[in-house]
RNA sequence: GCGGAUGUAGCUCAGUUGGUAGAGCAUCACCUUGCCAAGGUGAGGGUCGCGAGUUCGAAUCUCGUCAUCCGCUCCA
């Protein structure tokens, strides 16, 4: 238990439509801290997440995903790129890489606009842009006297050097964001995949910010994952992307089970808009502490490719056969993160419920992004029947990710395996010897069905996406 | 970065005025059982976050440091 102050303030907002409330209430009937500090405590219990460099007294904002929480974040980013890239004609993907250099970053505005000399006043604590202060003698907010510290550059970008002997190497960054990949290969794409507009180009992939505030556990990181795609579409045609794609990406968290009422789609104001945006709406959860940012779906217009083209002096434009016309397409960008995502959706799949005096802890997870989708199970150790339930493995392996364990009693597995979220546990019993059939129990209803051993693939097939 | 709190086994936590560390659960082995966290017998697992200092002696006192949580602030 946090002992921790988490009540809120009496005169904090009582609505979480408000935002700012901690503790929210949830849909289990957790109240959010207690909802929060048993996901974080399940998560490093059966090896969903663990702090990073653990044995070395750990490093800050940063989290290893273990044998469990790997499968599910491979899930959550499969899952995007199957609706983004796979089912689509007019979306093709990209891998991009990491480091790059400063021209980059010039052109699209982060050196800049990520690189502000920043005073502190050592009287109030406020922090301040230097370029900002109209008089660098006193402080706006508490009106002290030179109480300001020196100006220190604050990057939000990781600074390296590309090259052994770092004095005559190049400067290079990791990239804050991985849509300028999609921008500087803009040309290389529209003659390669015989794409016109609108399309677009997907990509996943790490990134990099040197956050002022990380934590919310996995929420916000510095290095952390993101999927972007950049809609490159008709400028006439900005606006009624910029409307599909927002309900696009509300429908993907639904479908993979986030509940209506836990999700938002909010627009940002004029002055919270990033330097590239003229529009950003935020894809909200309602987190334990209250709504957070799981997607910026923004029209960035023509900013990006405009940039590029005038800083590196490429065409990046595209002509246009029907109206025998050029112009440089307007960009839709849905940026997703994959990591505050899974933690979203592990949130909104705990639950707990009582059975036969026992609490039952179980994560109703979409069986697209459960880390195991079935879990071949002997009732008992003896070898007639591990032998067959490695055959029954061996089937359903090459299909699905599936979980073995042959150890303890078989209603410690199916615990077990509800709080890893498998959607389906096969039995191999003594009757399988003679009926060549094996029980499927079913993890939200607990229900099982006999199968025969010849119908398994197809009978999980039906039941599994 | 500033303020407040915390750090003991994989997890949740005890640990007295400073005397050399324990429980429950979990894990593993064997026996028993055989469809929803059963029982029995054992076993493994601790740099007490890390580093100094005080002391004959530090999980305990002091300082520093790292990490986590809570406020202010930024982003996907």
């Amino acid at each position: 238990m946090s002992t921790a102050p988490a009540d809120p303030p009496a005169d904090a907002p009582a609505d979480p439509a408000a935002g700012g409330t901690r503790d929210q209430p949830t849909g289990n009937g957790l109240s959010g801290t207690v909802l929060m500090e048993k996901v974080v405590n399940l998560c490093k219990r059966r090896g969903f997440v663990f702090p990073s460099a653990e044995i070395y007294g750990g490093f800050r904002s940063t989290y290893d995903y273990g044998p469990v929480g790997v499968l599910m974040l491979r899930n959550v980013k499969d899952t995007w790129w199957r609706s983004m890239v796979q089912l689509r004609t007019d979306v093709v993907g990209l891998d991009a890489s990491i480091l790059s250099p400063p021209a980059i970053w010039e052109a699209s505005g982060h050196l800049s606009n990520f690189t502000d000399p920043l005073v502190d006043c050592t009287n109030c604590g406020h922090r301040f842009r230097e370029d900002h202060l109209t008089d660098l003698h006193t402080c706006p907010n508490c009106g002290a006297k030179d109480s300001f510290t020196p100006a220190r550059a604050f990057n939000l970008m990781f600074k390296t050097h590309a090259g052994p002997v770092e004095e005559s190497a190049a400067v290079a960054y990791l990239r804050p964001e991985t849509a300028q990949g999609m921008f500087i290969n803009f040309a290389n794409v529209l003659n390669t995949s015989r794409k016109k507009p609108p399309f677009g180009i997907a990509q996943v992939g790490k990134s990099f910010r040197n956050e002022i505030t990380p934590g919310n556990f996995v929420f916000r990181t510095r290095e952390f994952e993101q999927m972007e795609m950049e809609y490159f579409v008709p400028p006439d045609q900005a606006g009624q992307w910029y409307e599909y794609w927002c309900g696009q990406r509300m429908q993907w968290y639904l479908e993979l089970g986030i509940p209506e009422a836990a999700l938002r789609l909010r627009p940002h104001d004029p002055d919270e808009l990033s330097h590239y945006s003229s529009g950003t709406s935020d894809v909200e959860f309602l987190f334990p502490w209250g709504w957070g940012e799981l997607e910026g779906i923004a029209n960035r217009g023509d900013y990006d490719l405009t940039q590029h083209a005038t800083h590196s002096g490429a065409t990046l434009s595209y002509f246009d056969q029907e109206s025998n016309s050029r112009y440089v397409p307007h960009v839709i960008e849905p940026a997703a993160g994959a990591t505050r995502s899974m933690m979203a959706f592990l949130i909104a799949a705990y639950d707990e419920e009582e059975v036969r005096g026992e609490t039952r802890v179980v994560l109703r997870l979409h069986p697209r992004i459960a880390p195991f989708k079935v879990a071949v199970l002997p009732l008992s150790k003896k070898e007639a029947l591990t032998t067959v339930a490695r055959d029954v493995l061996s089937i359903l392996q090459p299909r699905w990710m599936c979980d073995y364990d042959e150890t303890q009693a078989i209603g410690r597995r199916y615990r077990r395996q509800d709080e890893l979220g498998t959607p389906y546990c096969v039995t191999v019993d003594f009757d399988t010897l003679n009926d060549q059939a094996v029980t499927v129990r079913e993890r939200d209803s607990m229900e099982q069905d006999r199968v025969p051993l010849a119908d398994l693939a197809a009978y999980l097939g039906e039941r599994l996406p």
